[in-house]
This record gives C-alpha cells, structure tokens and sequence, in this order.
DNA sequence: GTCTATATTAAGATAGAC
DNA sequence: GTCTATCTTAATATAGAC
C-alpha cells in the first residue's frame, strides 16, 4: 500500500528516508567514490551494519539516492511552452544556487559515471538522453516550422550551458550565472526562433 | 640545467615522465579520489614506494600532473583574433573527441575540486579564472565598442558550452558536439558581433 | 633509485546476538 | 531493526636493505 505507510513498515520507510537524505549529502560533498558509509551512518545516528540493512550495498544506496530524486523530478509538473520551458531552465539555474548540494551530486556523480564501469554509468547515460528529448520537444515548438534548425543539438547545447554555468558557480560562487544563461536565450531567440 | 638533461638526472626526468604519463591515464579513468598509487606504479612497472620515491605522495602526484599539462598547454600559442579563437575553441572539442582521456581529466577533476577541501580545489579556481580572462580578451575585440555586451559573462558562457558538451560526448559518442557549438558561435555573432 | 616489508588506517561487507 | 564484532581487502605512507 505505497502511499499509506502505516503497521510495521512506517518506521522502516522513514528510516530509509532519513538515510537516503544523509547520503544525499555525503555523496553531494565528496562524489560517489569519496563517500563513505561510515559517514552516511554517523549522520544519521546508527551503525554502518545499520545503514546496509536498508540497503545493501553503497552501489545500491548511491542508485536508490538518485532514484528518488528522479521521483521527485517527476513528480513536478514541467512545461511545455518555450517561454515557459526558459523559465523553467532558468529557474533550474537559481535553485542549483540556492541548494549548490544538489547540482554537485549530479555534476559530480555524471563526470564519474562517465567511466563505463562506475555503478550509476547507465543511470546517467539514460538522465541525459531523456533530458535532451524534454529539452528537444519544447524547442520545436518554438523554432515552429523552421526546418534548417537541428533541435536536436540545440538541446544539447542548452543542456551544456546548465551543466557549465553550475560547475564555474560551485568553483566560483561570484559568477553570474544567470546573465551568461541569459545572453545564451536572447542570442537563440534572435537567431532561430520562428518568425 | 633545464632542457637538457645528463648525467645522473636525466633518468630521474624521464621516470617522472613516464610516471606521470601512467597517472594522468589512472586520475583521467578513476578521478582523483578513484586512483590508486597501486595502479599507478602497476602500469610504470614500479612498485608503489618508488613512485613515491619520485613524488612524495599522492596528492603531490595529482598536483603535478595538473602542473605538467599547463606547462604544456602555455607551450602551445593561442590565438588572439577572433575567429583564431573560435577556432580554436573549435579544435579544443575535437581534441577532446580525440583523447577522451584528457578531458575526462580535467572534467572530473573539475567536479571533484568543487569540494573547497579537494587538493586540487585551488588549482581549478584558478584555472578557470584564467581562462575566463583569455576568453575575454578576444571576445572584446569582437565585440569592438559595443559597451552593451557582457564580455564577461560572454566568456563564462561560452566555457560552460565547451565543459559541458564534452561531458555530453563522453557519456554518449553519438553526440555531435560540434553541431551545437556551430549553432552557439552563429548566434553569437548575430547577435553580438560588432557591426 | 628501486625494492621488500611493514605500519597504519579505513573501507565495504557479513554473522550473529539482542 | 539495530548493534557489536569481525573478516577481508585495499589504500597511503614509511623504514631500511640493496
């Protein structure tokens, strides 16, 4: 009865909750290989033992934080009209200011995961290919018609501009990163937007 | 005696060589927190006490790969006109198709080093304020007297494009980098270049 | 300059008591 | 469901022989 935790299993969900926000943190801080159990099991008050009760290994604690986090994602509505969907990446912009943990789990972890043999190497190959599809559909609207524009590597290039721009914020939190987001749109407006 | 070396220092030189040639590979597949001197000395044919014999730890060992590269990379002239930049710009993507290694590199690292307590945190703050400011200055001469464009966000912008559409090609070859970043520069300079 | 041997520390994981 | 205790492995680093 997902949804309605209740009986035995209450406790349980929520242990698990506290368990994946603490590895969220750690693995946010020192990466994937950085992280330790030990430290996810301090901050959340138990025993490393304790912590692989709920799950089994760090590989499937590192999968189950990502997990839920695309949960979430999901779970939020996104739009689908260009103004709407600029808004919206540029909204992705100020909350990876406002929570820089969040963004340095993902940058971190998809840098990593791009040795083919790291645990959450086919999470993020799957990640990007279906945010360059979100990013593509709501772009083609906007170049409406235009058949000389390639959306596909527009998406790419927007993409490239969240993860850059973030990255040069966490090393240096005095960049703007929304005026550089923001000469990016103008300039693609002006240039391939359908009249 | 720099550049030439003899006597008995010249196969100290080429052992550091060939030890940093090993650990450049390791740092580019497993990051900075992956590697393992193990692996390092595995692939010179050298125990792990003699690498450390030559660096005197891990730590010094990334910091001295990182110095190396820029060594090498201050070697090489940079253009100072505009479309020399862009062009080269341009040239950094393929050489990064070229040798995913390199970039892998300095990508992961990049991430990792966002962590104020990395070894390498420095190194990349500085790093990226540097080329921030080559970037610039041949943006303005691109830009020649227009006092309405953001030269430095310009620059920021268009780093994240190169850092993050590397990231892109690495997680799935099939993306053509190159395609986004002709679709960047052309709407650059619609709508940004001098008239 | 390189090796063997070792100290030290820490990691991930398992077994079994409570 | 959580802990203590332990196994196993592996890492960085040092000491000292050759």
């Amino acid at each position: 009865m997902p949804g309605a935790p209740r009986g035995p299993y209450a406790k349980t969900a929520a242990q698990r909750d506290r368990i994946l926000d603490a590895a969220m943190q750690v693995f946010a801080r020192s990466g994937g290989r950085g992280a330790s159990l030990r430290e996810v099991a301090e901050r959340v008050g138990m025993s490393e033992a304790g912590v692989l009760h709920h799950f089994g290994s760090k590989r499937e604690l590192l999968l189950a934080v990502l997990d839920r986090y695309d949960r979430q994602e999901a779970a939020i509505d996104h739009p689908d009209t260009l103004p709407g969907n600029a808004a919206y990446a540029r909204d992705l912009l100020t909350r990876g200011a406002d929570k820089p943990g969040l963004f340095r789990l993902l940058i971190t972890l998809a840098a990593e995961a791009t040795d083919p043999d790291h645990p959450a190497h086919q999470y993020f190959v799957d990640r990007y290919a279906r945010t360059a599809d979100t990013f593509a559909a709501s772009l083609r609207s906007a170049v409406n018609g235009r058949t000389d524009v390639d959306i596909e590597a527009l998406a790419h290039l927007v993409i490239a501009v969240l993860d850059g721009l973030q990255l040069q914020k966490l090393l240096n939190d005095d960049v703007d990163v929304l005026r550089s987001f923001d000469l990016l749109t103008q300039a693609l407006i002006n240039t391939y937007a359908a009249p």
